[in-house]
DNA sequence: TGCCCCCTGCAG
DNA sequence: CTGCAGGGGGCA
């Protein structure tokens, strides 16, 4: 589901709520969401929320220095609710069940001693919270294999020639799409990103001119920069921590706009199936 | 480096 | 009723 925008709108929305907050109650309703003993978090607080590419990364302190780890995967959710602040009051709908929380896709609450509620919800249950030793973190898996952070310092023009050096025979959308390579982008952001550029998904790493490679990389940052913004893209499951929609998918160019006319050109957009994903063209202007 | 799979709900 | 959905791990 969310893809970077989505996760640090999230994330922006945890700092103003949770920092500081200490846990006093943990209810895993479907045991598989949740790796760990749910019980070393009680009475640790909240220090730090961070994130990493899609996941993001909740450091407690209570007894011993703990991290949550959190993945949304495609339907993840997490709703704040509060008695004491209007704007997390809670209890109104929830898409996609449009049902009050919790609800049938609750399958973790965490309860703080102010009263305060952080449901994490998951239809599809592809999600996970993993509870790990801060000082392991970094030893997960998908963290070590995972590539560099499209908004940081570190990821330069420079940076991005490389890769694509690196990887000269993949297709474009596959590229991007993969979080060894690049961590955050997912269907959505990599569809409007190819857009902006003006390039083909199919076409490959290898055959890009400098002035392709410049494009897709400011391609790709404003993208995410507008993702942000807009506080991420609501289709279906996807809202922020007060349970309100996104609004980047308003204004998108190409993805779900089949059959719509290109913002540039006219020519309707065009759907197909590619690298596993719904892919999302103006044939005219991607080349 | 691709394909299948984990799940559930909903559009077509 | 079938196919599809924004992710990513594991497999050949």
């Amino acid at each position: 589901m969310p893809e970077l925008p989505e996760v640090e709108t999230i994330r922006l929305g945890l700092l103003s709520t949770v920092i500081g907050q200490r846990i006093s109650r943990v209810d895993v309703l479907l045991g598989k969401m949740f790796t760990g003993d749910p019980e070393r978090v009680l009475g640790a607080s909240v220090r730090d929320v961070s994130r990493r590419g899609k996941l993001l990364i909740l450091d407690i302190e209570g007894d011993s220095f703990l991290s949550l780890l959190i993945h949304l995967k495609m339907t993840g959710q997490l709703l704040f609710k509060s008695l004491t602040r209007p704007e997390f009051a809670g209890g109104h709908p929830v898409p996609p069940l449009n049902t009050p929380l919790p609800n049938k896709s609750t399958k973790v609450i965490f309860t703080f001693e102010s009263g305060d509620i952080l449901y994490f919800n998951d239809l599809r249950t592809f999600g996970y919270i993993k509870l790990v030793e801060r000082e392991n973190v970094f030893k997960e898996r998908f963290l070590q294999t995972i590539g560099v952070e499209p908004l940081s310092d570190a990821f330069t023009l420079e940076y991005f020639k490389g890769l694509l050096k690196k990887y000269p025979k993949m297709s474009l959308k596959s590229f991007l799409l993969d979080q060894r390579k690049i961590a955050g982008l997912g269907n959505i952001y990599t569809d409007e990103a190819l857009f902006l550029a003006y390039l083909h998904p199919t076409r490959l790493t290898g055959s890009l001119s400098a002035s392709d490679v410049k494009s897709l990389y400011d391609a790709t940052r404003s993208v995410l920069q507008k993702g942000i913004q807009l506080h991420g893209a609501s289709k279906t499951s996807y809202v922020t921590l007060d349970g309100t929609q996104g609004t980047f998918l308003a204004d998108v160019a190409v993805y779900q706009q089949q059959g719509k006319p290109c913002p540039r050109c006219g020519t309707l957009i065009s759907k197909f199936s590619f690298a596993g994903r719904g892919t999302h063209v103006c044939v005219q202007c991607q080349k």
